[in-house]
RNA sequence: GGCCCCAUCGUCUAAUGGUUAGGACAACGCUCUUUCAAGGCGUAAAUACGGGUUCGAUUCCCGUUGGGGCCGCCA
């Protein structure tokens, strides 16, 4: 297909773990570039390590960006690319660029325990590299000895001593590449204008640069954006709790608002007017049209998931009543939950904070726990006259045909005694018998979940406890 | 330890040499209200420190301190 100009990126995740949060907002911020210039979003599963990657781990990945809305234009696996790594494997030992190590596993250990000892950097001079062995892994023969300057789009210049790095491993033969070199091949065979990816690859950049001037390849513009991080500023990971994008799913939380949460998590757009309410509600569309690499933000971002809960009760305020019906309608797993008509499930939308949410009101609704007479008397009201109330609503409220008994009929048959009695003192001691709590849906709402002969019995209950 | 990156309210951030340092989340208060929530209004809360440069530094430079990342035959 031909693109209006070549920006390509990409996000090249291994499948060794649940698709995260932070591999979320990297996608996130690759897509919106990509839409934003009319390029092509890649996903290259980067499986090389045939140990540690699972199938189960892929389907994640690709579930958990459709889920998002982040669709790759094009995908690839790094196992099914063997033959071109060898290819360029066999060209860089052709040309003497790389060469077999024959070094075992401990005699490396020993010299990079030495190496820190002495206070050096750990990096592996081999001394196999001109003796033209056909064991072992294979090495990068590093000859480099001027500094490496990484261009980044958000940092500037980056420059590392390239004698620092040593003879670094490409592969462990010609059949299994590593990360380094397997990542530096595709980004140039899939013809990558951009490298936008997490700072914690800053080191891993200047070898890229080494593979890559050894092939002749053309660079990519690296773009290494912060890191998302822990409540202690530490990297996220497991220990921080919950990260799998999916479960943020399961719990019900809106891909629209997971996207807009992680976007504001080290960028943000320009400024609005000064003193003006600065939004940060944004649509898919918005975040395309206002993104840029440069407003990327150098410092880590702390991902406080507060501010997800509150962007999660913003879109789901804004879903229609059929739009949350049809959301939140696979959230009810509960038998008590599914006898409750569709319907009704919009009495708990401005109250939720995710869909998962409205099963859990439901069942501490339909099964009232017990509670303290106080929570009737709630605001300094007098025990015998809420008594009185609860008898007289009993009375009106038995009087209701059991067909036609419904928060309407009820609000209808009770508004003699509310304009008696004013408001607070009939529908606090109604509203608190119905649900026993101090916190709940409205009264009426609850008439309406709850059969006629519960509604007296609850009642009941009520008055027996003053 | 070495190399590299970073530094504005508790958190996410705005302000690219001139602002009473702005907004959002969270917190707290008031208001509305049958409660809670939602809504509305408001309060408290930050330029890490020290030097420069400049008429003037959040902003530019240097240093200090602090935090982070990487140092694999993982990615």
């Amino acid at each position: 297909m031909n693109k209006t100009n070549n920006i390509r990126v990409r996000i090249a995740p291994s499948p060794t773990g649940f698709f995260h949060i932070g591999t979320a907002r990297t996608a996130l911020f690759n897509w919106l570039f990509a839409r934003k210039h009319g390029g092509a979003f890649i996903v290259r599963i980067e499986d090389t390590d045939r140990e540690r990657s699972k199938a189960e781990f892929e389907v994640d990945i690709t579930e958990s960006l459709e889920w998002l809305g982040l669709v790759p234009d094009e995908f690839y696996r790094q196992s099914e690319r063997t033959e071109i790594y060898k290819k360029y494997l066999e060209k860089l030992l052709k040309e003497r660029k790389a060469f077999y190590c024959a070094h075992s596993i401990e005699e490396l250990e020993q010299e990079s325990e030495r190496q820190k000892k002495a206070g050096q950097v750990p990096c592996h001079l081999c001394d196999d590299r001109d003796a033209r062995i056909t064991e072992g892994i294979i090495r990068f023969k590093n000859n480099e000895t001027d500094a490496i300057i990484i261009g980044d789009l958000i940092r500037g210049e980056i420059r590392f001593d390239p004698r620092l790095i040593g003879d670094f491993a490409l592969a462990r033969n010609l059949e299994e590449p590593l990360y380094n070199f397997a990542n530096t091949v595709d980004d140039r065979e899939m013809d990558m204008s951009h490298v936008i990816r997490g700072e914690d690859h800053i080191s891993n950049t200047p070898k890229q640069i080494l593979v890559g001037r050894a092939l002749g390849f053309t660079q990519p513009r690296w773009t290494h954006v912060p890191l998302l991080l822990g409540s202690d500023r530490s990297k996220l990971s497991k220990r921080h709790g919950a990260l799998a994008v999916r479960e943020y799913r399961a719990q019900g939380y809106l891909p629209e608002a997971m996207l807009n949460f992680v976007a504001l998590l080290g960028w943000h757009p320009p400024a609005g007017k000064r003193g003006e309410r600065e939004r940060e509600v944004f649509s898919r569309d918005e975040l395309i049209e206002l993104f840029s690499l440069e407003r990327i933000q150098k410092a880590g971002a702390i991902a406080e998931m507060q501010k997800l809960d509150w962007f999660n009760r913003e879109y789901l305020k804004k879903l229609s009543d059929k739009e949350f019906i049809d959301r939140a309608a696979p959230f009810i797993s509960s038998p008590e939950g599914k006898r409750v008509p569709k319907e009704l499930l919009p009495i708990f939308k401005k109250r939720i904070t995710r869909l998962s949410d409205v099963d859990q009101e439901i069942r501490s609704i339909i099964n009232l726990s017990d509670y303290e007479a106080g929570v009737l008397l709630k605001g300094d009201r007098e025990g015998a006259h809420v008594c009185m109330i609860i008898d007289t609503i009993l009375n009106i409220l038995s009087r209701i045909d059991p067909q036609k008994f419904s928060g309407v009929t009820a609000r209808e048959a009770l508004d003699p005694l509310v304009k008696k009695e004013g408001i607070g003192s009939v529908l606090w001691p109604l509203r608190a018998s119905l649900s026993g709590k101090e916190v709940s849906i409205g009264p009426f709402e609850l008439v309406d979940i709850l059969e006629k002969d519960e509604v007296v019995r609850r009642l009941i209950v009520a008055r027996n406890k003053l």
